[in-house]
DNA sequence: GTCTATATCCTGATAGAC
DNA sequence: GTCTATCAGGATATAGAC
């Protein structure tokens, strides 16, 4: 899938090879769903080299999410880092987590995949992931929004209650695409649907909405 | 777990004993780590018996995702129905959606487990699931809206737009909840955590933050 | 309708030669 | 490091007695 640039190991090593196969296979197939045999197939090697270089399933799983996590939360850091105002800062964020997801919606719902098996797992790999970031982008987005309320640019609002909505509202239709795609059918609202325009609509519906909910 | 009144097999009957194990069984472990003999444990009968009531491992997901869909929507409609203004239907089915998925987050869960295994079934499914409703939700939601909008209570939005956007922040909390855990105690933003006082505040959160981004 | 026993295949993981 | 062969357990599903 190649979504990883920093990686550890060396171009075209097998651990990254497999570690690659094991994203592609556990990403389209979820924890349970995905096979050693099908990894090991992706990777163009045989079982046993796989037990070889990761010692279990379980261990290629854990990187999985880790590198998961990794990239989305660095990717949304890497656009939303030095915006000069909340509109501008806004803005940026919606269009490129809606760009980002709509191309592999896969990787939300693989989050999702692993938010159902408890929540343990994922809080551990998502609590290192943000203190290896610098800033963190928690950081970011809050003295973002603290900073817009100073100013007066935007009433004052919780800023994790904000931060939900605006995930929510950024994600929702990449996940349930086909669940949209039918409640459109059925009211004969979507017509004739074009996908990349309906997303360039749905950027702008986000941005205005929020905006204008939260601007003083 | 008790989801449902409306079964048409009778009461206490073994199939219905049966199609609850199996809705716990799919609902927790989702449709690669269910296990057929799990449902068989938790209906208190052997593995045969599942097959002799309904034939495969298939057939028994499938009722589960039609009756978590038949549930889910039949109680959205259940609780927009009859509300005179805008901001009646909109606190009705924010306050609706947020109690009830607080209360069993694994069934939005379920549907993104399903989400992500395609979405042809889902979408057949709920295609049959709104065509039983009368008036189907959607309809329900779509006058809502556009009623709103010629009297003037709200700007011209797009209806599915904004459907995406309520549904999106509704549901975001619940399913993420680990995720904004964590990000909530590495900002600190979250202090000391009470869970139903923090609802409350989500409920209103999103009913301001919505209705301020769409009335005139 | 309900059970025991079993068929058939698949799964993660390892032994051991090279 | 890489392979073939294989283990031990678990998966869905069925045969057949009662």
């Amino acid at each position: 899938m190649m979504l990883f640039d920093d990686v550890t190991s060396e171009e075209g090593s097998k651990e990254k090879i497999i570690l690659e196969a094991a994203m592609d296979e556990f990403i389209a197939e979820g924890w349970a769903g995905a096979r050693m045999q099908s990894i090991a197939d992706r990777a163009g090697i045989n079982k046993p080299l796989l037990h070889y270089y990761f010692r279990s399933k379980e261990k290629l799983y854990n990187q999985t999410v880790y590198r998961v996590m990794a990239y989305f939360f660095g990717f949304v850091l890497g656009n939303v880092e030095g915006k000069d105002s909340f509109q501008e800062f806004l803005r940026a964020f919606i269009d490129s987590v809606i760009d980002e997801t709509a191309e592999n919606p896969r990787i939300p719902l693989f989050i999702m995949q692993e938010l159902s098996r408890g929540g343990e797992t994922i809080r551990g790999i998502l609590s290192q992931v943000l203190s290896e970031q610098n800033p963190p982008v928690t950081e970011v987005m809050r003295t973002n929004l603290i900073r817009a309320m100073e100013t007066g640019e935007i009433r004052p609002v919780n800023p994790i209650q904000f931060i939900m909505s605006l995930l929510g509202s950024c994600l929702y239709f990449v996940m349930a695409e086909p669940i949209i795609m039918e409640l459109g059918k059925q009211t004969g609202l979507l017509g004739n649907f074009d996908r990349s325009r309906f997303l360039e609509e749905r950027k702008e519906a986000v941005f205005t909405l929020l905006y204008n909910g939260v601007r003083s």
